[in-house]
DNA sequence: GACTTTACAAAATACTCGCGATTGTCAACA
DNA sequence: TGTTGACAATCGCGAGTATTTTGTAAAGTC
């Protein structure tokens, strides 16, 4: 992060934006990637739509793979900085506020494959850019469940940190099965886990709040 | 196993085991496709093993597309049983009885690879059997839910229909789940959510046993 | 110094062709 | 009713080849 100084001059004047020019070259790749499938996307027109040369992307990223990775993390970060978002605005209302997170996940993957890809990642999958993904799936759920227990640190911490990993996990799994097989459209599915999940602290609460 | 009956000539001697006959082809295909995997099944092979000629498969079946969905309604029906004969070994006793089914189906599901794709069906795999398998994941988790609401109706028919579904669909959602990507080995995961069952249960026990 | 351009080898991918194996169907046979 | 043998159609595989794309290295530019 060499975020540098606004007294430019004698502030590192080297690397303008380092990492802008990362961020540029993700973003290009992340919109190529939603609109044409990783499998389409060649290193030349990522340079190309971010402006720099095929030469800069290896540079950066060392090479397909390397901006593979680099994708997905944007990709999660992005994902679970909604997640966090949408959580926080409702408070310490855990109903609602699970209720929300679950229907940004729902619709978030519905609507943008590569979260769709990075979520249901696992699986064997057809999707060209899993071979790149080795085997990060329990990562994804990991990070998945960061904004979960940020948001209960928050507004939940009386609840034992078991309880808690549990029940973050679960609406996880439960989230990403709905995703592969939706029985039902988004606003009951939110609404069933929301309730499974107020369950679940509640008598986490009930039991242990030590 | 042409059994036919000791008072042969006048027992119906027509079509002695019509559907014996489709049970032994189906159980070829299924050993075959245990041991060698589906692509490596041929049709030949399976009436060989079966005792019939090719043309009787056939006739039977069709051809490849319906000899794989009748080995699949079997393996479901195998499955479920087993799920069944579980459960009610353990009579009402929901903790032991859940725990036991879902050690049941993970264990199944580990050793034999026709369940595993069969459960885990749906995601555009890579296993050669899906293509026929036209997406009937919705039928698989209906099918994997009938033992569990018998066993309900039997030992807990107090609980709400709506809320018992869900119990029972969550469960297995969660069992895919943890087969899929298994974070932690079959005991714990079993005793985990059978505690979840638990739980559920007795919240719709509570609330709603009119 | 960071980036671009140009050049080029290595690797992946796409396409064609031919062939053997397999599927699916038919009719004659037991 | 089920078996056998024959046959066209189709599939999958592998070799061979062309084309694209990747990945690396150099020299050139602001």
């Amino acid at each position: 992060m060499p975020t540098r100084s606004p007294i430019s001059g004698l502030a590192p004047p080297v690397r303008p934006d380092r990492d802008t020019t990362r961020a540029t070259i993700v973003a290009a790749a992340r919109e190529l990637t939603i609109t044409r499938g990783w499998a389409e996307v060649r290193m030349a027109a990522v340079a190309e739509r971010a402006g720099v040369s095929r030469q800069t992307v290896y540079n950066e990223f060392g090479g397909r793979a390397g901006l593979a990775d680099a994708l997905a993390d944007a990709e999660i970060a992005l994902f679970t900085a909604g997640v966090r978002a949408v959580m926080f605005a409702h408070g310490p209302h855990v109903r609602a506020a699970v209720t929300a997170a679950v229907r940004f996940a729902l619709d978030e993957a519905a609507a943008n494959p590569l979260v769709h890809v990075i979520l249901t990642a696992s699986r064997g999958g057809a999707d060209p850019l899993l071979p790149y993904l080795t085997t990060r799936s329990d990562v994804v759920l990991a990070a998945a469940a960061v904004p979960l227990l940020e948001w209960a640190a928050a507004f939940a911490p009386a609840v034992e940190p078991d309880e808690l990993a549990f029940a973050a996990e679960t609406v996880i799994r439960l989230v990403v099965s709905h995703i592969v097989l939706p029985l039902r459209p988004a606003a009951p599915t939110a609404d069933a886990l929301a309730g499974l999940v107020v369950l679940l602290l509640d008598a986490a609460r009930g039991r242990a709040p030590r």
